[in-house]
DNA sequence: GGCACTACTATGTGCTACTATGTACCAGTA
DNA sequence: TACTGGTACATAGTAGCACATAGTAGTGCC
């Protein structure tokens, strides 16, 4: 992962995994997979465990355990009521971002 | 600041201020007047200071010393040519997120 | 038996933005 | 004179996040 990705993911990350978790509920190891798909194949698979433990904590997620065919019991996450308002705050937070840095991209030229 | 905010302009803010000194070159004062006046109140003078300081470390701007007519000298930074690579790639890492989050947000609905 | 894949957990590190505080210089004003 | 307010820069300490690394543990295949 570049550095720049690094540095910017912070913050934006948490959102995209619960952006994730909006439209169906998933455990921790389907989401990294979700994510490697989606082009962010440097994310560390501890970093998605670690942020899922967080909103956990938080209680933006609901947690359940479903036995797996293969290895270990997984625990499926699924978008509570405060987490989707702390969604849609994540979603005007960003487009206030994007607003500011297209306007500063098209003043560069 | 919301924490949303604090989090999300980790890795974003340098990209931010390069960006305004890639349009022209500018002082730290100035830099945090023209961040204030595009809406992000509440980022602290120190933060903007402190970022300064790292883009010269790293060797992604030029600094002249300027006298002024209020108060001590102004550092006056301008972009160079690392630093416009540096800016470019924050452009592109910029857009491949911006790509993924649009996606996400679309297949929300 | 060794390897690959699934699935989660834990520890320590580096980087960044924030808070808070301080220095210093000048202009206006009561 | 003393005080306030604006300009301009700097720094110490804190919290939060993604990373690297390592470990546990079960399954299936050759």
């Amino acid at each position: 992962m570049g550095k720049q990705m690094t540095e910017m993911l912070k913050g934006t990350l948490e959102g995209i995994v619960l952006a994730i978790l909006s439209l169906r509920s998933a455990y921790g190891y389907e989401i990294t997979a979700r994510l490697r798909e989606m082009g962010f194949s440097g994310i560390a698979e501890g970093t998605v465990y670690a942020l899922l433990v967080r909103v956990e904590r938080r209680g933006l997620v609901d947690v359940e355990k479903h036995p797996s065919e293969k290895g270990p019991p997984r625990k499926v996450y699924s978008l509570n009521a405060t987490g989707q308002e702390y969604l849609a705050e994540f979603w005007e937070t960003w487009r206030f971002l994007t607003g500011r840095l297209e306007q500063l991209h098209e003043g560069g030229r």
